[in-house]
DNA sequence: GTCTATATAATGATAGAC
DNA sequence: GTCTATCATTATATAGAC
């Protein structure tokens, strides 16, 4: 394997378990069996090993949320799409365990995560004018109610694994759908 | 004032504007004009200033999520009790840009958390089954909706402030407020 | 590309005087 | 309670050989 990959998938694995403050280049070193030197080699510093993992990050949301684009999407394609998103955070969990914090550090990190979500955003918001031209989702009578309703189903969608982990709840299947469940107990007075 | 005070107040500061893992013992004691050694005398070590710190914040919650005893609970109330949280999170934010991490970390801490959230989650259920009792809230058929409506409003009143900061938005009186709002858009529906 | 060896600085923490 | 002085350890990062 290539070592700069090597180097990402061991600090991924290690700042998973115990956090970026807790772990060095020269544990990643150790870890992935290379001597710090030859980390050094393949990044400048801690902090581009942390970029590194966010543009991997970033990679993966911009190819993991493609909508159906030969038929209207339904309510199916939101729980796909959504319990995605939940393996994804959970995958670079120590992203969202510490994201705020990161992210106020590094400038261009932000702006990125920013890009990014902004794109999944834009598809959330897709999704839900399509529920509406689809008679999915009936049109409420306050216009600004669609908006506020997804903007409640993305902070779930957003905050749903970060919760688990706050309350000390296992991160699995289960309790990932109980996420989904509640997205849907907020539109069901709007479900046709 | 007080010197273990002093420390306390000087490391809430610093660890708001740059974070824990960035601010030493040393940048501490500096910042409060003591001694390296004065510091190590009122506190073991930077764990326990942290653990004093959420302490704090553990104390605060309890004080201010009192619900009103001599009447029925108003939304009102809602707003006021959630704004309030939101208020104390702001206050405190540096430990929650790094919640997860900080708690994962000191399972002390994590056990102070989850019965101070306890409470004022039985407080918030409180508040709910109160509003179905007095007719604000129209009971659902389903019996598992206000228990799920509650929980969106609780993930609401947790993770608006995070939510904020991840997207670069101020945290000022109008953005807090429109977390309420979010709220209110949730249980309309339901509203008598 | 990878290693060993090492420089430099900072960190957490303690001892002992006042 | 508070200070100064100090230590052992660790972290980041680089130089130079292979």
């Amino acid at each position: 394997m290539n070592t700069r990959e090597k180097i990402l998938d061991t600090a991924l694995r290690l700042f998973n378990k115990s956090g970026t403050a807790e772990i060095s280049t020269n544990h990643i070193a150790e870890a992935a069996g290379i001597s710090p030197g030859n980390l050094y080699y393949h990044f400048h510093n801690k902090q581009e090993i942390i970029r590194g993992l966010f543009q991997r990050l970033y990679a993966i949301w911009d190819a993991g949320f493609l909508l159906p684009q030969d038929r209207k999407p339904t309510l199916e394609d939101l729980n796909t799409l959504v319990k995605a998103n939940y393996q994804i955070i959970w995958e670079y969990r120590f992203a969202y365990r510490e994201l705020v914090a990161l992210l106020r550090q590094d400038a261009e990190l932000h702006a990125g995560f920013l890009a990014v979500r902004q794109r999944e955003y834009d598809g959330f918001h897709k999704i839900f004018n399509d529920f509406v031209a689809a008679d999915i989702l009936v049109e409420p009578e306050d216009p600004a109610a669609v908006e506020e309703l997804m903007e409640v189903c993305w902070l779930i969608s957003e905050f749903w694994v970060t919760n688990l982990e706050v309350n000390g709840r296992n991160v699995d299947e289960t309790e990932m759908q109980l996420g989904v469940k509640l997205m849907l107990r907020v539109l069901q007075p709007y479900l046709a």
